[in-house]
RNA sequence: GCGGGCGUGGCGGAAUUGGUAGACGCGCGGGACUUAGAAUCCCGUGACGAAAGUCGUGGGGGUUCGAGCCCCUCCGCCCGCACCA
């Protein structure tokens, strides 16, 4: 035969070619079709390209494909993840500029990607450290900055004294910097932070709209923004035990309705009452600096013991002046959490039962499970954390625990603790200072003065009345004015009450400052008179200079020589740039935004284009984006919409997370590991034995892991479609396993896949054979053999198209496999008649001289069938598609065909086959007509023999028919 | 600790969402073609059994005419978050 094997390599670069010369791939902003966004998370540049990108862009490019051919406009494009500390590390380690890196990185990682034959549209490329991208996202910065969803805040970091730098939380190993193995501090650092917490609760409520992305990644953001609802509780402090200036604490609880069983009150070491009771307590100062030195990382925090440290300060039950409870400075307390202080019902909560136990405190339960008896229900050793029936609580007993919350929060809602102030302008502000307030009741007549010291809270809105937290109704009035004792008016604005109810969350504000050289450039002036200046918007972009050095530590901006001197914009005093840089989040964040017009240059969006396109139909990438990349993405489409760049608020919507690509491990007899290009499996038999090629020493074979540099395990991309070719690579990533759950590289199973695009090139070279002579238009009749093939042929198109909508390709490959079996068979069989008559083909193939023997109404329906079979593989195996399509005449592009259309009526039998069961076990079958009735489907299921003999002549008890399915008879 | 997922042949996995369990692939066994190998093709392949048949989706129990799928319970593995009040 003339075509004797596919030869891939050839046609592969051939086929990119002609795709690439013809600009197929170009999606243009103006086609009116309706359009279909399809985006994979674009890559870091880190210098080759590895399996898991090769199975992230299959799977885009299959639905990308598919798509298009199904008439719609699909947008699929590509770019750079750039910026990035690895690029810094290069730097430092190769005396490599990190532009020269990362740009060398692309154009190698560029050509890969084409080499797999990607339907891209490779004209709207990003590079996010390309100042014409940055650009933009510094004018987003200075809007965001003016909507106030910008801020500096004092933020506790990770500081390597060594490297000088702040580092994440994973960059800190047992407390130590990565690469320096310094002991990293706690140091607070003046951030820039986007207030993603503005849209907690939106960004909480829209996951549930969010119904194409995967539960368990709607869960994990659920989970990461961390909503709970309680009860802020003001804790008066006991006035001889409390530092002067201090005057209560505030804490959170979920469980106000164990306030009777509240044992202590526990605050964060860097609270405020923490740090004026330290100030006169050198021991307590002691343990502060001890718990500020604990690191963290995860171990440390798992094993940490749970200290804590009597202030001597007592605070005031809210529900009984005489109660007092102490008031501990405790390790396990964070700060950032809501206001960085609890109560501590060791009964009820397990943590606090550990602390109770250690300082000797006690417990009361005050919960009763429903299972136990309340007269004699303790707590030893185990708290109990569920819900019950209140005991020893005073007004509570009785009730349930969801009565005493509410209970507990209507009442101290009501209570007051003191009244919002507001001061007239250009009163002096005198914290502690005795006044006098003239007060004047409804009526307008003066009350007896109270003896009140007026004190304010940090935000110096409010004062406290010592003695009168329950003042007569009478004589204050909301809104009534108080006279100080200078006449100038105070006015009393509103009660404030012991407790509020209150919903917090997790999530905190997004710290965006990073202290590097290879990242975008905040646009901010810094200027002793003016403050904190932006840039003006005609200066941006803000670009990174050139010659920088890596030779020492911190950040390269900080050392250069000129660049951070700059003029003040308003004042044009000497001012200093600000020279960290943003988050690499931050640069993909919006990336896929502006991929709907990535030339606009006067704006970071095209707001017709943008709206149109957005928002992604298909996201595909890893679950290891779940929470950030995603969230923040989410975040910012938001701020774009206020700040008037896009018109809507979810970027994706739908989601795929894909599974990893994993192989086997292979370990040498000295420990080290083995690359699979260098070692040689053997199966003999059941058993696999695993050799170095070079040397024939025996490795031992390991567990399948993830792909890693680390274990060796990983296998080239370029090596494979080198040796099989691009179809090939992306055909065994499809096949198998499913496209979330984890995939096992390996070498039968590729070689399987190329077996079988070898086979399909034979299959459809035999088939264009038979097809070539076939009729132009549809024969009047078919017979039954054409109509099976047409059945079977309509019926792969099918399933491939519901399970591709549904991303199972795993199951798609299937049912190609399945297909191609049935046609192969068909074409076997004509084979076989023929091969009868012209005296014996062997292993019943047909030869080119025996193509004519088939009817032409079978050879109509091959044609059809082997069309319909190009074109289901092509989104998998394009270039291979391309091949076949030319061979069967085509003079058009399989890439640019429209997908086939369905005829639903093959799919319709016109006689089914029921399985019929006796007493819910398979015994026989029927077939009857696809219309029968119910009647006569059972009269001839009551007719079979396996029937007759399992009635024994009684009557059935019952026969369900299930319509098209089964039929139960029970006996 | 909290939250979630999964458990089906020797292996990866299908199963129209309560209706013929094991599609398809890998592997394995047998055969054909070959001097031989590779490639290709054909047949077989859940277990037990000579067969009829019986058993079979981690274990146990339940609901149902019927359960891999729903409910209860136990076991095992995986993932995410975590001093979060």
């Amino acid at each position: 035969m003339a075509n004797d094997r596919y030869n891939a390599r050839d046609a592969e670069e051939r086929w990119q070619k002609i795709w690439d010369e013809r600009g197929i791939f170009l999606t243009r902003n103006d086609d009116p079709r309706p359009k279909y966004y399809v985006l994979e998370m674009f890559p870091y540049p880190s210098g080759r390209i590895h399996m898991g990108h090769v199975r992230n862009y299959t799977m885009g490019d299959v639905v990308a494909r598919v798509k298009r051919a199904m008439g719609l406009n699909v947008l699929h494009p590509m770019g750079w993840d750039a910026f990035g500390m690895p690029a810094e590390n290069a730097a430092m380690e190769r005396k490599v500029h990190p532009r020269a890196w990362t740009y060398d990185n692309i154009a190698v990682m560029k050509t890969q990607l084409k080499s797999m034959g990607l339907s891209l549209d490779w004209s709207r490329e990003i590079a996010t450290c390309d100042p014409r991208y940055y650009k933009h996202q510094q004018k987003m910065f200075l809007d965001f900055l003016r909507a106030g969803l910008v801020e500096r805040e004092k933020r506790k970091v990770n500081w390597d004294p060594v490297d000088q730098t702040v580092l994440a939380n994973e960059q800190v190993i047992d407390g130590r910097g990565w690469r320096s193995g310094a002991v990293v501090e706690q140091r607070e650092m003046s951030q820039w932070v986007f207030k993603i917490t503005k849209y907690s609760q939106e960004l909480l409520d829209a996951l549930d709209q969010l119904d194409r992305w995967p539960e368990k990644v709607r869960l994990m953001q659920k989970n990461w923004i961390g909503r709970s609802e309680g009860l802020k509780i003001r804790f008066k402090l006991d006035r001889a035990t409390a530092p002067l200036a201090e005057k209560e604490i505030k804490v959170f609880t979920t469980r106000p309705d164990t306030l009777f069983g509240a044992k202590f009150i526990a605050i964060a070491p860097d609270h405020v009452v923490a740090s004026a009771a330290a100030s006169t307590n050198p021991a307590l100062a002691e343990f502060i600096a001890q718990c500020k030195h604990r690191g963290t990382a995860q171990a440390e925090i798992d094993t940490a013991e749970k200290l804590g440290f009597d202030t001597g300060i007592r605070a005031v039950h809210p529900f009984d002046a005489s109660w007092q409870l102490p008031v501990y400075v405790a390790n396990f307390i964070v700060m950032e959490y809501s206001t960085g202080a609890i109560f501590g019902c060791p009964a009820h909560d397990q943590r606090d039962l550990d602390f109770v136990d250690k300082y000797g405190l006690g417990n009361v339960p005050v919960v009763c499970p429903p299972d136990a008896d309340p007269k004699t229900f303790v707590i030893t050793d185990t708290a109990y954390e569920g819900d019950g029936t209140m005991i020893n609580s005073r007004f509570l007993n009785g009730m349930t625990t969801t009565e005493a919350k509410e209970e507990v929060a209507r009442r101290l809602e009501r209570e007051i603790y003191g009244y919002k102030i507001v001061l007239p302008a250009g009163t002096e502000e005198k914290p502690g200072a005795l006044v006098t307030p003239v007060v004047k009741d409804a009526g307008g007549r003066p009350v007896p003065p109270f003896d009140v010291s007026w004190e304010f809270d940090t935000a110096y809105e409010w004062g406290i009345l010592p003695g009168h937290s329950h003042p007569n109704r009478r004589y204050f009035v909301i809104g009534q004015r108080v006279q100080l004792d200078d006449r100038k008016m105070l006015r009393i604005a509103e009660p404030i009450p012991v407790a509020e109810r209150q919903v917090n969350y997790r999530l905190r504000d997004w710290g965006i400052s990073r202290q590097r050289y290879w990242g975008c450039p905040i646009p901010i002036i810094h200027c002793e008179r003016c403050g904190t200046v932006p840039v003006p918007e005609k200066d941006l972009p803000v670009t990174l200079p050139e010659d920088v050095t890596f030779d020492r530590p911190g950040n390269p901006l900080d050392h250069h020589p000129t660049w951070k001197h700059v003029a003040c914009p308003q004042c044009g005093g000497p001012a200093r740039r600000e020279t960290d840089t943003m988050d690499t989040f931050v640069d993909s964040s919006w990336y896929f935004e502006r991929f709907t017009d990535p030339w606009i240059a006067t704006a970071p969006t095209d707001r017709p284009m943008v709206d149109a396109w957005m928002p992604v139909d298909q996201y595909i990438g890893g679950i290891e984006h779940a929470i950030l990349h995603l969230l923040y993405s989410r975040f910012f489409t938001r701020a774009m919409r206020e700040t008037g760049h896009i018109g809507l608020d979810e970027p994706f919507a739908g989601l795929f997370t894909q599974g990893m690509v994993v192989h086997e491990t292979y370990r040498r007899a000295n420990g080290e590991w083995a690359a699979p290009a260098e070692v040689k499996v053997e199966t003999l038999g059941d058993a696999r034995r695993a050799v170095l090629a070079a040397t024939g020493e025996a490795v031992e074979i390991g567990p399948i892991e993830k792909m890693s540099k680390s274990k060796r395990n990983t296998v080239d991309p370029d090596d494979i479609i080198e040796t099989y070719g691009a179809d090939v690579a992306r055909w065994f990533m499809l096949s198998d396993s499913p496209p979330e759950r984890d995939v096992n590289w390996t070498e039968k199973g590729v070689q399987g896949a190329w077996r079988f695009a070898q086979r399909l090139w034979r299959l459809i070279g035999e088939a264009a054979e038979l097809a070539q002579t076939a009729p132009a238009e549809r024969p009047a009749r078919l017979s039954d053999q054409a109509l099976a093939l047409r059945k079977a042929a309509h019926r792969a198109l099918s399933r491939v198209t519901d399970d591709i909508e549904k991303l199972h390709f795993n199951v798609c490959v299937a049912h190609i496999y399945e297909f191609a079996n049935a046609l192969n068979a068909i074409i076997g069989d004509i084979g076989a008649q023929s091969g009868a008559s012209n005296g014996g083909q062997t292993g019943g193939k047909p030869g080119p001289e025996t193509a004519g023997v088939a009817p032409p109404d079978l050879r109509w329906a091959l044609r059809e069938a082997v069309n319909i079979l190009v074109q289901l593989f092509h989104p998998m195996m394009p270039h291979l598609a391309e091949e076949c399509w030319a061979l069967l005449g085509h003079e058009t592009l399989v890439a640019q065909a429209a997908w086939p259309q369905l005829e639903r009526a093959l799919l319709v039998e016109e006689t089914l086959t029921l399985p019929v069961q006796i007493n819910g076990k398979k015994r026989a079958d029927v077939t009857v007509a696809r219309d029968a009735t119910n009647a006569k489907i059972e009269a001839a299921v009551l007719a079979l023999d396996a029937v007759q003999k399992a009635l024994d002549g009684k009557r059935p008890k019952k026969v369900i028919i299930v319509p098209g399915r089964i039929v139960n008879v029970v006996v």
